[in-house]
DNA sequence: ACCGGGGTGTTACCACCGGTAACATCGTCG
DNA sequence: CGACGATGTTACCGGTGGTAACACCCCGGT
């Protein structure tokens, strides 16, 4: 693998426009900013699709080896569940605005790119996947728990990263001890709260 | 609020045609589909998203209303957390090409539609949360529990029902069985498998 | 009986977008 | 020198969201 260092100084230029006004830059935009024209941009990668993709890529490279690496170290089972969740919050506390980028593709975004993501999801749900079915003791289901909850903690710490960037209601630790405690069970385990049991809602009407 | 049968019909028409073409489904084809022309369509709706923000209202109402009466259920914590579980299944399994356009905007999407239900979604996260908050002892982080658990779990179910409804890899119920079972801590009291623990991976590649 | 207005509908148009074809330019290598 | 590949351009296409201007039709008020 080459540099190609046209390519990316396409991709810095992309990055820029990108970011200063949203993912819904046009090609031709890109292109000014870059200092040239359309076609180039359509000959190093493709189409539109291309190219978010290759930015995406350029972005979520770097989480997702730290998440890998984390999910590889020889720690203890919940240990090693708070290192990569600590390291997935780091990840994106680290650069909010591209995360934000590729989560919230802003309302009028002529190109979806919030799906662009989503391969990165899904390895990272393969990941945990594979490492819950290899290291796990789940019985005859073992493959179907695996990559139900591959998927499931993936989703769930997509949502609570999401929550916690935007309104940082707390330290990344106690976001990862949250996080942990409710992988952990806590919510099941804790004690009914006395008298607060239904307390007569207020009958929300329902539509349809 | 009157019935407004002529926005209504544009609705209907609206959803036949996304559901034969996709989400990226042009304004002119669905004018065409209710047998008009496109300015009805705007002056109804004022623009795109005006049309699918009323789309996903309409789909994603009678789903809301049937998990929040699922959380209201007076029954023992597990069998309502199954119970809103199996709910919230149920409702997307009944229309799944309605759920998938509103969560995954084909790529060449015009429109991001993708986070037209995020509404709909921060309402379920916040009925969670006030449901923890107001129902479970966890002591002094009552609220910032709940809520960072209200946005976990809202996640996880979404992202478990997504890859659920594509592949279908077991039944509803037992889809259920794996959810619960992970909110109880299934994965964090199982045992470890033997030997299996680091096998010397193959060392993937990783750029940047 | 007449007029006016609101809802329904149309045609024609705009700016812009993603994408492509055709042509020009420059450095480099044989 | 000549060929070639990369870099660049202008000009164009079809289609999209969105809008203006005009037509009809029915119903209610004076």
């Amino acid at each position: 693998m080459e540099p190609e260092p046209r390519r990316e100084q396409l991709l810095n230029a992309a990055d820029r426009v990108v970011q200063r006004e949203g993912p819904g830059a046009s090609m031709n935009a890109i292109a000014a900013e870059a200092g040239i024209t359309k076609p180039i941009l359509y000959r190093h990668f493709g189409d539109r699709n291309g190219l978010v993709r290759a930015l995406t890529e350029r972005h979520t490279g770097g989480l997702l080896a730290a998440v890998r690496a984390a999910l590889a170290e020889p720690l203890e089972r919940r240990d090693r569940v708070e290192h990569v969740l600590d390291t997935y919050l780091a990840g994106i506390e680290a650069r909010p605005q591209v995360y934000r980028l590729l989560t919230h593709p802003e309302p009028g975004d002529p190109s979806g790119a919030g799906n662009a993501l989503a391969p990165a999801l899904q390895q990272i749900a393969e990941e945990i996947t594979r490492a819950i079915a290899d290291q796990v003791d789940l019985g005859a289901d073992r493959e179907l728990l695996a990559e139900a909850w591959g998927r499931s903690i993936t989703g769930m710490v997509l949502a609570a990263g999401d929550w916690w960037l935007e309104s940082r209601p707390c330290s990344r630790t106690r976001m990862v001890q949250a996080l942990a405690d409710l992988l952990w069970g806590r919510l099941a385990a804790a004690a009914d709260l006395p008298t607060a049991a239904l307390p007569t809602g207020p009958a929300p009407e329902q539509t349809g």
